[in-house]
DNA sequence: ATTGTTTTATTGTCTATGACAAAGACATTC
DNA sequence: GAATGTCTTTGTCATAGACAATAAAACAAT
């Protein structure tokens, strides 16, 4: 019951589940459709996975975030995907980097990355933050840097426990700027509850938004990362918040953040706002009913504005 | 495929999986072998359980980590099982109270949560740490409310929102004392790399180990959670850590973590050590070769001083 | 050329039942 | 008591088929 990997170049179907985030089903599925992977069988007829089936299966299933189908990669060569790796890309990265002050600033954090230099980046970062303010900072270094970062890692260029160290450092600068802002108490800007979606896991945007939110004098109740609808309408009502955020990344499904977001609005009290935000595309292309889209973080500032106005008239 | 809960109360066969920790072919063969739990079907033949079979199983979840077995309880009534539960409860938890100084203060925590003060528990805590320092702030306060919280959790007492409302102030609170403890720069003591498996969402068990890691000088790179086995191994090679550190909370599948460790270890160099710690029961029942069990958060001191008397002799 | 609608293909996850080794419980012997 | 062997329990893997959700392709209409 308990599969021990007798030697460290084989791994069992649970393992490469494990390492790959490809459930079992979908690996038999695969084996049987595709002819891809093609494991050996144990004493006991279970299959075994021989290591470099395993690394190209990771390669196929980065290829699969960056949009491709199975049915037209898997079957291929090794060869052919990491020519895939490197082509792609750029797609959407042209847009992300057009209202950037210097790529080269970036481009040296991703080299800091590269080179395991925790230190450096850290020093880099909060050097370029005491320089440029928080508010420049997150919006034209950390925003940029992150989408970058994402795809860094999807071409292969990054290692996953790199873009990991990123986000943990980020995240410790962007909390601790966050914790030195301080708290306003004038009832005039709105209050607003961060979180979200149960498929998102992703909580640096909310990080981003908060920090925002906080310097323009707004009262945030964040509840983290991956909540479900059911408690985002309920937490939101019972800390008698005026705007629920969220953030979406790019790899969320379209129709989970539609269908959440109407399900969303149709629990909460009218006068509690939605806004959402973030990289996913469908957030441009897809509006939903009584949803504040905000394309970009500079767009809090108008949307609080807005809300400032319209709010401005009741005691 | 794509599974949407229609319904507050139904829950799909993969969603009892990630509530309860419960694997899906578990719940098929207790169905077909002890006649429980008993899921409705919905158009499609497939398995739907009312919240309240899911309830019961997480309550079989519960005693099963404390020794009992499948067989003898999966069948029986709600009833019979909360007497049992209660039977034992104080059998683990008695020693896991037994050295906290108060059983009040923490139910006072926990009835702030209830009624969504967040700022009293903020403060509240804030004041517990500057009193009694942040060691026994952690090992004392932190840790058993954190069980504490989960319990109630699980119990029905707190919802899901209030449950992260708490992490995410406990997180803030952690993160800003670990920021404020000065970095050592002396050699003597161990570089730890903390992360927890795919598996594993929950990290505040990984922020407390470092809280107390910090305090005694060790250097501390930590990934977050979810980092993949062979990226943890990767970046403890190339990041030179002398100490790996996992983190496993209640609901991690029990031989997930023992093979996951036992590959971990296979991709180590042999220098580095692998400690593992938090509330996973299996932890203490079914050891690992050379992973050192953490079973408590004062067993940490005694690692550093373990580790470093291991290693005085060598320059 | 762009947009909306229908048809077809792809793909992940569910279903069912059977098999089996590892871990636990129990009985027996040294 | 400790060690040993036998029976029971239990989680996970296997096979193969089914189907709905999603994407892609084909077609129609502005």
């Amino acid at each position: 019951m308990n599969m021990r990997d007798n030697s460290p170049i084989d791994l069992n179907i649970a393992a490469v589940e494990r390492d790959t985030g490809i459930g079992k089903d979908t690996l038999r599925v695969w084996e049987r459709r595709y002819g891809f992977p093609t494991p050996h069988r144990d004493a006991h007829g279970e299959r075994v996975y021989p290591m470099v089936q395993v690394e190209k299966l990771r390669v196929i299933k980065r290829l699969m975030d960056q949009g491709y189908r199975p049915g037209r990669i898997v079957a291929q060569s090794m060869g052919a995907l990491q020519h895939l790796s490197r082509g792609e890309a750029t797609l959407q990265s042209a847009q992300a980097r057009a209202h950037v002050p210097s790529d080269d600033h970036l481009a040296m954090c991703i080299s800091l990355m590269q080179n395991q230099d925790e230190e450096g980046l850290r020093v880099h970062l909060l050097k370029t933050l005491s320089q440029e303010g928080l508010h420049k900072f997150v919006a034209q270094y950390v925003a940029p840097l992150t989408v970058m970062v994402g795809e860094a890692w999807a071409r292969g260029d990054l290692a996953v426990h790199q873009e990991h160290l990123f986000t943990e450092c980020v995240n410790r600068i962007l909390r601790q700027a966050i914790a030195a802002i301080p708290k306003s108490t004038m009832g005039t800007k709105p209050t607003v509850l961060l979180t979200t979606f149960p498929q998102e896991a992703h909580g640096l945007g909310l990080l981003m938004v908060e920090s925002l939110l906080a310097l323009q004098g707004c009262r945030c109740v964040s509840l983290g990362t991956q909540t479900p609808v059911r408690d985002i309408a309920q937490a939101a009502v019972s800390h008698q918040v005026d705007v629920v955020g969220l953030s979406f990344s790019v790899n969320m499904n379209p129709n989970h953040i539609v269908d959440g977001l109407a399900e969303l609005k149709l629990l909460l009290p009218e006068r509690i706002e939605v806004w959402a935000g973030g990289q996913a595309p469908v957030l441009r292309r897809r509006p939903v009913d009584n949803v504040r889209v905000l394309p970009d973080l500079a767009s809090i500032a108008a949307a609080v504005q807005a809300w400032c106005s319209a709010n401005s008239y009741v005691a």
